[in-house]
DNA sequence: CTCATATGTCTCTATAATAGAACCGTAATT
DNA sequence: AATTACGGTTCTATTATAGAGACATATGAG
């Protein structure tokens, strides 16, 4: 059904990540357990085509400027920057803590675009940043308002646990998200990372179906008390609003399968 | 020596540009002149892995958000805007036209980074923007200090031709590029596009080898007249001195076959 | 309604490309 | 001098792919 040699290859390139920016052919041979003969040719070839570079001293090989141009193509269709990023902007100016904007993408969420908080200690992420459904106000935001057969997929595939406070029982997750989809959004506390609190509020296309997150992130010990709560809930909801109408206005061109 | 399959994949993924953006299976065989099973089983590849993605409504395909990631990597990677920014947007401000960074890959200069004039009217281009070696100030400022041989390769490869200004004789081509070598910046008009003016000087690694170059450019109405050419070359000169000292300080790390 | 012409997807098999072991030259380390 | 690592290359049995064709579906025309 699809092509093996493609689908190999783009898995070897996702082996250049954050943490491992680098990687010499027979080191990612070992790494995934190929003959290094065949990293080697599809190394090769991405470098032929300017998607991978390789350092002529070290020999190793990292990204090439193809993903700028290809990266820039997905920016500038999102469109986000002129109007959404604003509105962005002042939830982060009036909350004080960084806001973002995550992207339903296969049984992943994608931060697609990002206002930081102006205090010193906040929360901090790359756009572009992929994190499973099941982990962080911002992504189960997104799960709670997933068709049911989808969200059983996704808990019954395996939950990786990133903190101790990752739910990973499946049952615990679904009631889980069905109180997040009665009340209509997600507070979470050290799920994604131990330290960071995140309240997340949902998006959706002209079908109404789920598509993204507006979420609210910062550090744990600013974490809003329990009276807090509603107000920086109403405060993000007001903020989803504008962007939903948006939304709705220029019915957005980005799906789900 | 290289791969068939991923090679003629990733061709596939190029004809995804920002003319094109979205491909239906048989529009783009049809343009390829390839059978549409192919290109299926490459698409379907693609969005199976997240890199591309169909609109379940038009069936067609369109990049899709892995790009973000990978080209946010590559823009980590150059980490250019903590320092090299700012010195780009200061020049800006001083000349009131826009300055982008180009970087040599293989045989195209990339835009990897901009800081617009803050005038209505500006030249104005994209990041990841690829322009063939032979075009326009801030191309031909980094062709100008390449090895003879690599010159060489370029003028006989075929110079395609985007406006009447562009240089398309080998002779004439080398000609002008010793020109530059030896005043050390380039002054263009018309080359890239017709109503645009350029002027680049070139940026080099710690083995003096040409990586990059900055380029001032604006519309034509607006470009230096012959006495006010070599001020705006000094300040120009001055704004690349300080990102030439901050490649030195922390040796970069991107390279070229 | 019927016909014609699109579309994406799927199946089949001759054929051509790939996998993977083994090898080479080089460079660093012991 | 010997060993061990590296990137790159060669070879051929094996396997995945190319490409034609078919299918279901949608669209538009007459």
């Amino acid at each position: 059904m699809t092509l093996k040699t493609l689908d190999n290859s783009l898995e070897v390139l996702k082996y250049f990540n954050k943490e491992n920016p680098t990687w010499g052919v027979r080191e990612l041979a070992k790494e995934m357990n190929i003959s290094h003969s065949i990293i080697y040719r599809i190394l090769a070839t991405f470098e032929n085509q300017g998607f991978l570079i390789q350092n002529p001293e070290t020999k190793k090989y990292e990204l090439g400027l193809r993903f700028l141009e290809y990266g820039q193509m997905v920016k500038d269709k999102l469109n986000l920057s002129d109007f959404v990023l604003p509105i962005m902007k002042n939830l982060a100016e009036a909350i004080k803590e960084s806001v973002f904007l995550t992207w339903l993408d296969g049984t992943d969420g994608v931060t697609v675009e990002i206002a930081e908080s102006s205090q010193t200690i906040k929360f901090s992420v790359s756009i572009g940043t992929r994190t499973p459904l099941h982990i962080g106000a911002s992504c189960k935001t997104i799960m709670a308002f997933l068709p049911e057969e989808r969200k059983k997929e996704i808990v019954d595939h395996g939950m990786k646990r990133l903190t101790p406070e990752t739910i990973t029982d499946p049952d615990e997750m679904l009631a889980d998200l069905e109180k997040i989809q009665q009340q209509g959004w997600c507070f979470t506390t050290g799920e994604y990372s131990h330290s960071v609190f995140g309240l997340g509020v949902p998006l959706f296309n002209s079908k109404r179906e789920v598509i993204a997150s507006l979420t609210i992130a910062g550090p744990i010990y600013r974490k809003p008390t329990e009276e807090k709560l509603p107000e920086m809930v109403n405060v993000l909801q007001y903020g989803a609003m504008n962007i939903q109408r948006y939304f709705d206005q220029y019915s957005f061109k980005l799906y789900h399968d």
